[in-house]
DNA sequence: CCGAATCCAAATTGATACTG
DNA sequence: CAGTATCAATTTGGATTCGG
């Protein structure tokens, strides 16, 4: 593990922070931040999963259970980030339609080694609390 | 209720197709409502840090930034999971320890593949803010 | 059809103080 | 030392409504 507090005591320039977990400016500190989001990751699997454009409207049939709200505030967080593209066709109504980027993409990895891990792991869990819940 | 209570075996269909995210009972879903928690995943991998049994003193100093009410009730949490092992002893004043079991230890993986994530592109995602920023 | 704005309810978190 | 209890502030998510 990179653990090592070799810290200088001024302030480090990003990326080079990986043994500060509780520095706010961590990164996987506030990669956390981020994907611990209610919608965030399961918007992101689903735009992985078609693998091309959705329009806005589409995306929420798929998301059962979100709001336009949540769904618009999402994207645009995810669209800054420059996690998800989007792309507007001059039509009357108009048709907006969003897609991962490469970067989108590549987040999708390690969401995956931890859909394993829950698919895997969960009943475990569930069978712990289960088992010690009158404790 | 999920219509698909099969969890006594393996339920994943052909391909990459597996349960639905949306589903409140996702094991995906579960999962990142837990480890996104403010503390959990910071919890679990100081715990991993460590490797071995530390007191809650130790703990909330290593955790810095965490109250003892925060520290107490993710610890609590992560135990009724089976993530963590809470180790008492009889002693006055009393001393408690804490480790992570074999489970908690297994879910440092997908969380180190995150981390690594986080550690290569959320410079990208800073950059990617900062020009499109003003917008 | 897309999405921004407003208002509101609910879950999280933190500060502080108290207990065994 | 290792928690727990209570209260208050902040954050988050959702329903509704209005505009392009």
């Amino acid at each position: 593990m990179v653990t090592n507090g070799d810290r200088t005591g001024k302030t480090a320039p990003p990326g080079n922070r990986r043994g500060d977990l509780f520095d706010p400016a961590c990164p996987t500190r506030r990669l956390l931040d981020r994907i611990g989001g209610k919608w965030t990751s399961m918007l992101v699997k689903t735009l992985a999963d078609v693998d091309g454009e959705v329009r806005f409207s589409e995306l929420q049939r798929r998301a059962r259970g979100i709001s336009r709200k949540m769904l618009a505030q999402t994207l645009r967080d995810l669209e800054a980030d420059g996690l998800v593209a989007r792309h507007v066709e001059p039509t009357v109504p108009p048709a907006v339609r969003y897609s991962l980027t490469p970067l989108g993409r590549s987040l999708v990895v390690p969401l995956d080694a931890l859909r394993d891990w829950a698919e895997t792991h969960m009943p475990t869990v569930d069978a712990h609390r289960a088992a010690g819940a009158g404790s």
